[in-house]
DNA sequence: TATTGTTATACTCTATAACTATA
DNA sequence: TATAGTTATAGAGTATAACAATA
């Protein structure tokens, strides 16, 4: 069902010009500036698609790109202004996506839906920390 | 959430080279054959997608197409044993990923999780229904 | 040498427009 | 005329391999 879900949220996405995998950056990007190999990891995909994937929104202006002054080979990447608002417009338009498809279950069960949607989150940021610092096994 | 959770989906079923798109052809065969139109409609792609996606399947033995004796424009899809075969490790691959995901919710959560996404089914399938079928607005 | 990021290349998914075949 | 499907074409996301710059 995830797979059919995923498909309504890059329609959703489609009405703001973004696709599911720009949405995903910048929704990694709302909270701190993140160098192009933090990103990879954050996202699951390899550095040059955070290279291509990044140089649609710099060239949209929803995203500036800066070279570090500690460590001149890295690159930073944060929201403009003109990002943080379209992202908060597609964020709407996800939410209002799902909701409508929630709303054709009886009663309260499309709020658990959604519910359980949200989580996920907790469950995908565990799992990505484990992902990325994977845990020693003993000898 | 769903979208970083779509890229999970994504890559579970890349371990047995299925696509998302794919994959969710391969699902909406399960039950029946399906003529193109029909297939674009349940995917929510165009047509001309349908006739890529469905090319990849045929050409690896997956997917059948035979044309329609009562109407032989119709192009009907069925899954070939070897692609009831594989959509079965990708269902099992999908669930494995997901339940390993959701193992990192305490206790009970992760249960209400995974259910969660089970009861998005009947949403989609109502929303699918409405989409195709959409209420007459009264005069 | 190792790490960060980009470029080169190729494949898939997607859409729109134009086309063929059939109804 | 309308419908079913394909072909042509173009743009985006993805990966791997090779490269440049910096540490």
């Amino acid at each position: 069902m995830i797979t059919r879900l995923a498909r309504q949220a890059e329609l959703a996405l489609a009405e703001v010009e973004l696709s599911l995998p720009q949405y995903r950056l910048l929704t990694f990007l709302e909270l701190q500036g993140r160098m192009a190999s933090k990103l990879a990891d954050d996202l699951a995909v390899s550095r040059p698609s955070v290279t291509a994937l990044a140089d649609g929104l710099v060239a949209r202006g929803l995203v500036e790109r800066r070279s570090s002054l500690l460590d001149r080979r890295r690159v930073e990447h944060v929201l403009t202004d003109a990002g943080r608002g379209l992202l908060a417009e597609a964020d709407a338009r996800l939410d209002r996506r799902l909701e409508a498809i929630a709303s054709y279950l009886d009663g309260r069960d499309g709020q658990v839906a959604l519910d359980g949607l949200t989580s996920w989150k907790e469950a995908l940021d565990a799992h990505r920390a484990a992902r990325l610092r994977p845990v020693k096994e003993p000898t």
